[in-house]
DNA sequence: AGCCAGGCTACCG
DNA sequence: CGGTAGCATGGC
């Protein structure tokens, strides 16, 4: 059977920049080929922590925040909840709009305690604030592995240059055509969940390098 | 020096 | 609804 556009993208970015090994921590860094990650809560809470900081910001950035929290003793949900609030915005400072973001991670963390463990749905993700489309989506697939195809600006820049998605497609509709184009081939949810992880960190690879700046696509193989 | 980064909310027409 | 200003720091 002959492979989709989509799928065939996915195998020669992956064949081209290898396994990414999303999502990266402050504590074990990447971990390629190894899936069982996050292996406890408070992996859990840091992938949801950075998902946060890494709105609009570069994750070296992020990395920065998490490591001030990090030597602070502060890197958990707790410990935050309980620090002034200007120590939590002059630890983030480094990942930008740190006044929103300060906000915003206190909102989630009044979340993430109700929910007592269990996996949150995309629809209750979306109604804590500052929680939209693509942040849901990243918790939902790397922190709770859930099979949640992750649209960002790069994804939707990429579709728009090799012509499968018009310039005016929404987050929804982009989300939609890639989770389809994807299941035409694979089905089973585990394989489902490390091929929408490495397929997004791929294209994040990849669009860091023909896709940051105007015109973009300039150098793309695909 | 200016543009860009792994977005989201609030508010506008 | 769709479109956009504002949010803020750091890297190149």
């Amino acid at each position: 059977m002959a492979e989709n556009k989509i799928l065939y993208i996915y195998r020669t970015l992956h064949a081209h920049y290898g396994v990414q090994g999303w999502w990266p921590f402050i504590n074990g860094g990447y971990h390629p080929s190894e899936y069982d990650y996050p292996k406890n809560e408070a992996q859990v809470f840091e992938i949801c922590l950075g998902v946060i900081l890494t709105q609009n910001t570069t994750f070296t950035s992020v990395v920065k925040s998490l490591t001030n929290l990090h030597v602070m003793n502060s890197l958990g949900y707790k410990a935050i909840k309980n620090m002034p609030l200007d120590e939590l915005k002059s630890a983030i400072k480094p990942s930008g709009y740190f006044n929103q973001k300060a906000t915003y991670i206190l909102e989630f963390i009044s979340f993430f305690e109700k929910l007592n463990d269990k996996i949150p749905s995309r629809e209750e993700l979306l109604h804590v604030k500052g929680i939209g489309p693509e942040s849901a989506d990243s918790i939902l697939l790397y922190a709770y592995k859930q099979p949640e195809f992750v649209v960002d600006a790069y994804t939707k820049r990429l579709l728009v240059h090799v012509g499968l998605i018009d310039e005016k497609a929404s987050y929804h509709t982009i989300k939609k055509f890639m989770e389809e184009e994807i299941q035409e081939e694979v089905k089973e949810s585990q394989e489902l969940v490390i091929l929408y992880q490495e397929f997004h960190a791929l294209i994040v690879a990849h669009a860091k390098l023909f896709y940051s700046k105007k015109p973009y696509g300039v150098g793309c193989f695909l």
